[in-house]
DNA sequence: AATATCTTCAACCGCATGTAC
DNA sequence: GGTACATGCGGTTGAAGATAT
């Protein structure tokens, strides 16, 4: 969507030397954006405050920049982020936090901006929806418990039309950070439709940073694929799906519908039927007690949980 | 069909940091 | 060290479009 601003126009008075200068503000033209991008075709990017003078753009050096960066340079993706790239984006700023910028270096073509729009406008909206801050721990595991399975029910039903996206190294590292087990051997890598156990490796993962629910702010949810056996906590007492960590899983009530077997991880046999459908879910969810913060998801609730599918672009 | 309300996202702002002098 | 300027980041705004009433 394009900016709705009206354009207006800026007087500053400058130095003596200096004429009063206009500056546009708002949103750009079509013959902006055309010379904005032939002056970087020709002389690169950076010195924006001198780009724009010598661009002939009545804007400032920074609207400038901004605009180039979000919206015009040509490796920009355009529509709604895949459910991969929400499962990275989920992932991240539960390690990073607000830090769209760094999350985005780590999402080919997207704009911190875009992350951080698509945060405020879906995560943050479905908190209020929820009445719990977005920043809750809460929250958090109501992200994990419910929307990362769906996310990743949603990936697999992808792959098999797509091949899934690589991780690039550097974001592998990342992953492995928090996750040591981790390996560089990218489940996503296949060139073909990658078997139902990558995506219970790209799971799993979240199970094996105990640590991370002991975090008062943070509930990490590793969740990028790994190529080795996780270490699931045999534990019955469970309604949710096995993404939660060892902590929180220990603290679960026990639901036949979640219930998983240490069979059940092994790396050649992902079963999503642990991934539950909305019309199986039912009862069990009723029971989805989180981990510390006495919050127990009722009937309601987890009917509105998985009915949010248009928050979540599923 | 008209109006009200909600959602989206490009663009702006203020602040922090980096760099050159 | 002080100053000025450029750049980058995260928070916020607000108009258009979408949706609900």
């Amino acid at each position: 969507m394009h900016s709705m601003r009206a354009p207006s126009v800026t007087k500053r008075m400058c130095n003596s030397r200096e004429k009063e200068s206009e500056l546009r503000r708002g949103p750009w033209t079509l013959e902006e954006d055309t010379l904005l991008t032939h002056y970087i075709a020709r002389h690169g990017e950076g010195r924006w405050n001198m780009l724009a003078n010598y661009a002939g753009l009545k804007r400032t050096g920074k609207s400038c920049r901004l605009r180039w960066l979000n919206y015009l340079k040509p490796d920009i993706k355009r529509g709604n982020l895949t459910p991969q790239e929400q499962l990275l984006i989920l992932e991240l700023h539960s390690k990073w936090g607000n830090r769209w910028s760094k999350i985005a270096q780590h999402l080919p073509g997207r704009t911190d901006n875009e992350i951080k729009n698509y945060w405020r406008t879906r995560v943050q909206r479905q908190a209020r929806q929820l009445n719990i801050e977005s920043n809750s721990k809460n929250f958090l595991d109501a992200v994990r418990c419910f929307w990362m399975p769906r996310l990743i029910q949603k990936v697999e039903q992808n792959c098999c039309s797509s091949p899934l996206p690589t991780l690039d190294s550097q974001t592998q590292a990342i992953a492995s950070e928090s996750s040591p087990n981790f390996t560089v051997a990218n489940s996503f890598s296949s060139e073909t439709c990658p078997p139902q156990n990558k995506l219970a490796q790209y799971s799993n993962l979240a199970s094996e940073n105990s640590s991370s629910v002991t975090s008062p702010n943070v509930l990490s949810t590793d969740f990028l694929p790994i190529s080795h056996q996780p270490e699931i906590v045999e534990n019955p007492a469970s309604s949710c799906p096995p993404l939660l960590d060892n902590t929180v899983y220990n603290n679960l009530p026990l639901s036949d519908s979640y219930y998983v077997e240490n069979s059940g991880y092994d790396m050649d046999g992902f079963n999503p039927a642990y991934v539950p459908e909305i019309d199986t879910f039912g009862d069990s969810t009723s029971e989805c007690k989180m981990a510390e913060g006495n919050w127990v998801f009722d009937d309601d609730m987890a009917y509105t949980l998985w009915n949010m599918n248009d928050i979540w672009q599923f």
